[in-house]
DNA sequence: ATTGAAATTGATAAGCTCTCTCAAAATGAT
DNA sequence: ATCATTTTGAGAGAGCTTATCAATTTCAAT
């Protein structure tokens, strides 16, 4: 539980060195408690800080988080009225099945699909740098 | 120019029947605008109709904008801040090639995707109503 | 054509998420 | 330990969207 975390700890303190950023108790926290969700809202991590730490500004929270997507550590993404901050330190990017009816998301990965979103591009003349794909639908439990 | 659009606007009518909503004016007015557009803001379609119609109200345009997604006829993506309502009636779905650094946008519709979506949601238990692919990059214009 | 219940509109207030502001505190190079 | 620089916390503010509500419009039934 301590020493969870190690490389990507040190991800975030090479790009604060980068940039002249500073390593703060805050940073620290909010990342490792980042890493134990797949996704979170900064909302949700505000509540979930609070109960250990009282203090944590909302707004230290934000900043944290899309400091997190400048280092490339996190991927924001816009799901109803709020942001969802995606952990992709494990895995290099995940894509969304999302139950519309109940809310549950499952994370995938797919080779072929993201070849052919190489295709898609190269035909327009794009260069790919991210995407989203999120597909809406209901789960098998909420289906019958 | 006049009687374009009609097939949408049978099905506009079509919903509202169904729901106990009414023709009204507006209704009709901003869709037959809406229609002429891939891609829209509330905002941005709230000054395009002022000019032939001041005192038509932004909640009316918002109001309108997500009665036509109920409808099937418009679909709510958030870019940004602000939601694009995408102009899906011609063809059933079209994905979006985003240019990060001009913001120029290109549509695109892809089978074999769309196909390997089917295939990744069907081994998860999903049956997909929806869905939403984005590719960010750079265009051919900005990559230099 | 008139009536009247129900839905819609326009204007604005309110709400929600997120960012900005700034004095006080923390960091880290010296 | 010092001190310039960065960060934090708290609340104000901004930007987009929705709620409120009196006045107006629609439309089914006269």
């Amino acid at each position: 539980m301590a020493n969870k975390h190690v490389k990507e700890m040190e991800a975030l303190k090479e790009h604060l060195g980068k940039h002249q950023l500073k390593v703060t108790r805050q940073r620290e926290l909010i990342l490792s408690a980042f890493l134990r969700q797949e996704h979170i809202t900064a909302e949700a991590m505000y509540h979930q800080l609070a109960k250990s730490d009282p203090h944590l500004g909302l707004a230290t929270i934000y900043r944290t988080l899309n400091l997190f997507c400048d280092a490339g550590l996190a991927q924001a993404r816009h799901f109803g009225t709020q942001t969802q901050y995606d952990n992709i330190s494990h895995k290099g990017h995940h894509d969304h099945l999302i139950c519309t009816d109940c809310g549950k998301i499952v994370e995938f990965e797919n080779c072929d699909i993201e070849r052919l979103q190489e295709e898609v591009a190269t035909r327009n003349g794009f260069t790919i740098k991210t995407h989203r794909l999120e597909l809406y639908g209901l789960c098998s439990r909420c289906r019958h």
